[in-house]
DNA sequence: ATGAAAACAAGCAGGAGTGCTTGCTTCAGT
DNA sequence: ACTGAAGCAAGCACTCCTGCTTGTTTTCAT
């Protein structure tokens, strides 16, 4: 029964994408090899030689973890919101975190990255395209907003842009306590806005 | 009069300045090379060499002119406000174009490199906390600003913060069209905060 | 006009990353 | 127990970047 060989096998496989994207948030994306990440992952360079034939494949792979992940972080945690305050504070910072998180900082390197690299770039694009579509519908799903309303959906993006400004803002120095402050206030306008949290 | 000789020296500096600043914004910070910057500067690379000892040093320069330039974007630019517009409207556009300029896009390739290369993040991050006072207090200035307001002391943070978020995403594509209609809508929003624009 | 200094060009060695190839070890199926 | 495939380690060649060093041209001062 079972294959334990294959278990083993898959196993392998993703301690080594956790290795990537964990490099990735603490080292950049020059910073990556695979030297680097096989030996984060505790395993040989020709074990990620037999998994990832190249580099590119091993990116690729990582990349789609990294925004499954990401859209993981989002999508129908209606029940995972902050009970203890407003819908939309707990919205924001639900949102913060994920950008904090290892993942939201992997994809930040992997966002900058991809400008300048065009063959990242060419990989990168549409998978980015489809997280940006499901982040938005999830992020609006838990303000409730009201997709009638032109500048609530509208606010939806401004949240998601705004979110992401603080984690790159974060990367630096990670003034929690400002950084906490500034969200509050952001949740405070959103509340104001005509169509959200119905 | 004067040093033809020096001035010529000089010249061939700013070039060498201005080339690290393009090379940044185009190929990011992994991708640029002393040997590429002089490449684009028309410069032999031991003229390079000549003016920058070490790649260290025309890094130290490079930081220094790009936050130069960017501060110089928003201080003291009242009179180049858009004058057919609102003012929060004009002053978020003129923080987006900064952000979005070849310094703006150098700049954010610096950040992200220097949150895992030390001693980049070393030297950046004094330069970058005096930037960031000064583009506070110009960007406050220009949004007239009562600094009594609490609310209305975040919300330049949180402009600040916006702008740059979405400066990210047009590093990747440029859609002018929504994030002109997204910027649009945080200035509406900025309008109605207690506080701004006295 | 001439010598000295600055500016510039080019070649060279050291180091790092990538990908390929060669062997050795471990495990599933017979 | 045996065979074959997967997992794994190490070495090699290639490329690129960096910094140093030497040689040539241009410019200023006398």
């Amino acid at each position: 029964m079972s294959q334990p060989q294959q278990e083993r096998s898959r196993a392998t496989r993703q301690r080594l994408l956790d290795a990537t994207v964990e490099s990735l948030a603490e080292v950049g994306w020059a910073g990556t090899s695979v030297v680097g990440v096989a030996a984060r992952a505790g395993v040989s360079r020709g074990a990620a030689q037999h998994h990832f034939a190249t580099r590119d494949d091993l990116v690729r792979a990582a990349v789609e973890s990294v925004l499954d992940e990401l859209t993981r972080h989002m999508v129908h945690r209606e029940s995972d919101l902050d009970q203890g305050k407003e819908r939309p504070l707990a919205v924001v910072e639900m949102l913060a975190e994920m950008w904090a998180s290892s993942f939201g900082k992997a994809a930040t390197h992997l966002w900058v990255a991809a400008s300048t690299d065009p063959s990242l770039r060419d990989l990168v694009l549409p998978l980015e395209k489809r997280f940006s579509r499901e982040l938005f519908r999830a992020t609006a799903d838990l303000l409730r907003v009201d997709r009638q309303e032109p500048a609530a959906v509208q606010s939806v993006r401004l949240t998601i842009d705004l979110t992401r400004g603080v984690g790159l803002g974060t990367l630096l120095h990670p003034d929690l306590q400002r950084r906490k402050a500034e969200l509050a206030q952001w949740a405070a306008v959103l509340a104001t806005i005509p169509g959200i949290g119905v």
